[in-house]
Order: structure tokens, then C-alpha cells, then sequence
DNA sequence: CGCGAACGAAAGATCAGACCAATCTTGCAC
DNA sequence: GTGCAAGATTGGTCTGATCTTTCGTTCGCG
């Protein structure tokens, strides 16, 4: 057991046992180095490895804090999990996306909003020109398919779903999804796809809801699968 | 952007472009920090930081390594998170748990062996013999359940689903549970429960399967509801 | 020749002290 | 009352030294 272990069980049974709140500032490095037990280095090293987790947060020339330990930020890391997959891995990662935006489209179904039904709806309008018009602008329609995505998740009521599918469905996946995919016609599919969804969840229907996101994510895996693989020398 | 952030990304480019492959070891700390242009410091603490994540392995006077990059591994940082949810979102947790243990039962309903349908079985009979000879064996029937759940999960042939469970099922949740609930009769319950799914997966049933864990999760939830808060203070 | 113990090199672990940089607080001038 | 500037506070970084563990080698004994 390293003293950089002491710090990081230290501080979190601090926190566990209500000793530092979310959002609480904890002392300065000096004097928390003392009561650990440990050099200034060392405590360092621990503060920072939470850091990391998404635990703790630092700003130089005011202090230390503990996050608001919101789940999202906590599964942040995850998504680096994802990146450092090899190829072989891939089609797992997707299926377990899979299972959870299933879910989360059978659960928006019945927790969304108007207001989201519209957000939604202006986003996939929004594609739809850009697809007619600026083909060219692929990038904002990458931007567009994440928040329609996240749109779905945000109604689902459970926050930890939330988390897990950004984690998952982050940013490097899909990019590196659509970056090989390009070429295709398969973004107008997508499209269509979505408004499919989006069809489903404005009727409040779960089971559609859920087959037409599971059969949109099956066709993204599909694309995939026949792929070279991309992992460098 | 701070000089342990340069590190921390700095190593991941490595390891995604291939400079560093998995197992592999580093060079030494004064050499690294050289090259990345940070003091042993800096370099520590990020090191350190990828350590905790799982990525990186060190052994004092030996050397730092790649680890496996194996999901398990990296997975297991996500207990962490689960630890420090506080009360409210335990049911969050908990329904994403029963999401990815209904789909590994339903998979390994097809892809589960012979042996692996004997060692369940030789879990479940000990577990009987425990809940009728030596009822104060809780700690190892907590084991055994745990075991249970992961002869289920290591035969889904997806090893990100086993990551997943592994952490969110990990002992901390089993624990603060069973702790609770020994007074309870439940521990019999939840015997016969088992029982129903190693027979679904002896006759390969995936929906029976998926359907016995539904409602062996869901009665563990309900036990769950209506427990008094535990975070102190 | 084979094997085991002792030694030494190498590497990470830890510490102490100094200085830098960002931020916040305080108090003075207008 | 407002605005700005100086000082105090706090995290960020670097340097250099010493300790502990591990591994490889060498030496001596059988």
C-alpha cells in the first residue's frame, strides 16, 4: 500500500463518511499532507489521481473542491476505455450501446417533453437541409446525431443511463465512425432512421421506441463490421 | 492545460499509436520526463494518475508497464463511482444492473458449457447446505452469490458486458445490501431465485433466463426501497 | 559443472525546500 | 461608492537527495 493510496482511501472516506461534502473545499495541501501522514509530493500525486476520476477539482490560487460527484462526470473516464479498445473489442462496446440506448429510447418514450419532442425535431430538420443543401458540412451533422442522441437520453429520468451512454457513444466512436463511413449514402439513411425514432417517441410508444433505435444501431454496427481495422503498425 | 495533463495524453498517444504496446515498459522516469518535457514530478503524478485508471502498472525497482489494457481492469475505477453516489441514486445503479444482467443471462443461455452449468450447480448446493447447517456463514454465502452472478456474466462471450457487472456489481453494493437484509428471510428467497435461473440456463432458455434474473433483481430492488438512508451525518 | 547466497546496479517511492503563477482579499485613492 | 493596486494565499512545478525494492550477476561452495 503506497502513501499515494493512503491519500486517495484517505480522501475518499473522508468523503464517504460526510467529512467533505460535494462541492466542499478541502484544506490546504501542507496541512492535509500532515494529517495523511504523507510528504507534500505524495498528496499530490493522490489529489491528482482523483482529479482524473473526476472526484476532486483544483484551481490554482484558490483551492481544492470536491466535484458535485454528478454520475456523468464520474463515467467521463470511461469514454477513455473505449479509446484505447483494440479493433477486436469494438463490436462489444457496441453492443452493450446497444442495450443501453434501447433503453434509454423505451424510457424517453414515455418521459419526454414537448419541448424536447420539438428540440429534437429541429435538429433532424436541420440535418435534413444540410444533407440537400451542404453535404460538405459533415462535421455539424456528426454535432447533430450526438445531440439527438443526447436529447433521447436526458428523458430517461435515470442519470447514471446518461452517463454510461455518453461514455459509450462518446465523441472518439462515433468519429471514428463517420470519418470511415463518409463516402456512403449511409448518412441519409441515418437520417431516416432517426426520424423513425423520433416518430415513436413523439407517439409515446416504448416498443417502437425501442426497435427502431435498436434496428438504427444495428445498422451502424453494420456498417462497421466490415471495416479494415484502424488500430496503427 | 496542465503539465500533467501533457503527460497524461502524451502516454495515451503512445499506447494508441502503437509506440507502446500493451505489456510493454516504460522508460525510466528521469528519461520519460525528458522526453515529454516535464520534471519527474509532473511525470509522477500523471503516471500515477493512469496507474489508478488501470492503464499503467508499476513495480518499485523494476519498472512502469503497459498494462493488459484488458476492460475488466479498466472497468474497475467505475466501483469507485458506484461507491460514491449517494442514497438517491442507488435505484439508478441498480436498474442499469438488472438492464446488463438480464442481457448476460439471455446470452448465456446459448453459450454457456456443461462445466460451467456444474460449478453453478456446486455453488447453489453449498449455498443450501450453508442456509440449512450454518446459517451464520453470511460471508460466504455473500461469495457465493458473487460467484453465481460471474460464472453467468464470463459466459456471455462479451467481455465489456463482464467489466460492467463486475463493477457495478461489485462488493461494495452487494455488501451494503446483505448487510442490511440478514435478519431478513430473503437469503432463502434469493437461494430459490438462483435455482430458477441455472435451471432456465441448463435448458438454455434465453428468455427464461433473462426473465428469472429480471425478477431475481427486481425482488433484491424491492428488498432495497424501503431501507432507511445510510450516508451519515 | 551446478547451484545458491551475497552483492551491486537500476528503478521507482518518498521527502524536503525553493520558487513560479494564478487567484482572492484587503485597503487606499479618487 | 467605485476602481485599482499591493499583498497574502494556494496550487503548480522543479531540483536534488535518500530510501526501498527488484533483478541480474558474480563469487564461492559442493
Amino acid at each position: 500500500m503506497s502513501r499515494t493510496d493512503d491519500v486517495v482511501d484517505g480522501i475518499k472516506r473522508m468523503i464517504l463518511e460526510g467529512e467533505l461534502r460535494p462541492g466542499e473545499r478541502l484544506p490546504v495541501e501542507k496541512e492535509l499532507a500532515e494529517t495523511l501522514g504523507v510528504s507534500r509530493g505524495s498528496l499530490r500525486e493522490g489529489v491528482r489521481a482523483l482529479s482524473i476520476l473526476g472526484v476532486l477539482n483544483t484551481r490554482q490560487g484558490d483551492g481544492t473542491y470536491v466535484t458535485a460527484l454528478d454520475v456523468s462526470r464520474l463515467l467521463a473516464p470511461m469514454g477513455f476505455v473505449v479509446d484505447l479498445q483494440d479493433q477486436g473489442q469494438t463490436r462489444h462496446v457496441h453492443a452493450i450501446r446497444r442495450l443501453l440506448e434501447c433503453e434509454a429510447a423505451r424510457l424517453a418514450a414515455t418521459g419526454i417533453t414537448d419541448e424536447a419532442l420539438d428540440e429534437a425535431e429541429a435538429l433532424l430538420d436541420e440535418a435534413g437541409r444540410l444533407l440537400d443543401k451542404a453535404p460538405e458540412e459533415h462535421e455539424r451533422v456528426i454535432e447533430i446525431d450526438i445531440a439527438f442522441h443526447r436529447v433521447i437520453a436526458a428523458h430517461t429520468g435515470n442519470p447514471v443511463l446518461i452517463g454510461m451512454i455518453e461514455a459509450l457513444a462518446g465523441r472518439t466512436v462515433r468519429e471514428r465512425l463517420w470519418r470511415s463511413l463518409r463516402e456512403e449514402g449511409v448518412d441519409r439513411r441515418t437520417h431516416q432512421e432517426h426520424i423513425a425514432i423520433w416518430r415513436a417517441l413523439r407517439a409515446r410508444d416504448p416498443e417502437a421506441a425501442r426497435i427502431r433505435m435498436a434496428n438504427h444501431l444495428m445498422e451502424v454496427e453494420e456498417s462497421l463490421a466490415d471495416l479494415p481495422p484502424v488500430r496503427p503498425r
